[in-house]
DNA sequence: AAAATAATTAAACAAATGTTTAACTTAAAC
DNA sequence: GTTTAAGTTAAACATTTGTTTAATTATTTT
């Protein structure tokens, strides 16, 4: 799997497009158009539309393996820990915006049968770190014993992508003017939400 | 707009097929044979393929008008107000899963040009309801003060969304083994998860 | 019962789709 | 410098797509 810049352009114009219409709703020609290639070289050099998809994910799917394994070592009270795995996680998020958009259309469409192991084995990965950090803050006594870890995430994820899927209507209740109003509301006051809801549900005792 | 019979089972068999294909993985010929009709009625009864999507969208939006105001007339205190409304608002979104996940594909796609006030104003409708009961719950001083209101939904239905848009995901991890299962749930454990998980939020002080 | 309207059909239509071909150009290897 | 391979192209290909047509059947109205 090593491609050449062509290759990547192709891939990332795909991404984009794929992302922001659909894989069935982009064409090869759509993509050929945008990328200033030649209808033909989608074949040539992927095999068909379906294996450039393929072959996004795998490639793409590298970067998302976000190395949060070190934050556990760092020295940080399991507040902090919550704090930055969260931000790290909505960063790394919200850079592989489209990618993330294009699986979850695709992980719950029964179109393709598209390899998703990669994609849940990174999703296990996390939580597992996760879980080892809220149960050293419950061995602290910090946060309460009955947590149901599994959900926490869908928590983080689903506010996450929730903002960013309705990002019109966000941007007119919020009243947003430019690209970077919204870009820098998730960063920061999305961000801070998602922290401090967490941090709630980790102590709150009902 | 007064449908028949065979326009509503046209429309019922097509918000299956949009939202596990999308509408673009989805042909007008997919839709007759499913509804075991001729492919021209889709032209016949609703003029052309996106205008049935906007029909569809037209005519479910009535559902989706939750009667939530009288919620905020009935003799609870704000914990179970909150609780009530967060309960109602996933059963409803729930038993509409299908037409959500279209909305939400459309919403964020630069593909079709539709209409989406109805959907806003629904948002903006219970969005305002969810204000008076904080409110309420802020003078009681059973809240705290400075809260993003409008970040809760996201939480509420991110999370919701999350979970069921990753349900293989869920499947394997919570081993679920059949449908009602993961339907249960979404009606007991999810729907306490975001109940708690609100509440922390508005109590917690940080 | 006749006339008029609505529903339904198979076939045809043009346009768009993903993919392949065969010719040509550029770059690399010898 | 010739040969070989890789890259690039326009055109053609077979399907699939959404939609329309024109004929037929069913239903309703008069």
């Amino acid at each position: 799997m090593d491609l050449n810049d062509k290759q990547l352009e192709i891939l990332t114009v795909a991404e984009k497009l794929f992302a922001e219409k659909g894989f069935d709703g982009t064409s090869v020609r759509d993509i050929s158009k945008i990328a200033n290639i030649n209808v033909a070289m989608v074949s040539y050099y992927f095999g068909s539309k379906e294996k450039l998809l393929e072959q996004l994910i795998l490639v793409r799917i590298q970067d998302l393996k976000i190395k949060l394994e070190n934050l556990f070592e760092e020295n940080l009270n399991p507040f902090e820990k919550i704090e930055k795995f969260i931000e790290f996680y909505i960063q790394k998020v919200d850079s592989n915006r489209h990618m993330y958009k294009i699986m979850h259309f695709e992980i719950s469409s029964q179109k393709r049968a598209l390899d998703m192991d990669g994609f849940h084995q990174i999703k296990k990965s996390n939580l597992s770190i996760l879980t080892k950090i809220i149960e050293e803050g419950q061995h602290q006594n910090l946060f309460k014993k009955n947590i149901n870890i599994a959900l926490i995430t869908p928590t983080i994820l689903g506010t996450y992508f929730h903002f960013y899927t309705n990002k019109y209507y966000f941007d007119s209740i919020l009243d947003f003017k430019t690209e970077n109003e919204f870009n820098n509301y998730i960063k920061s006051e999305l961000t801070q939400h998602i922290q401090l809801t967490i941090k709630a549900l980790l102590t709150y005792d009902n």
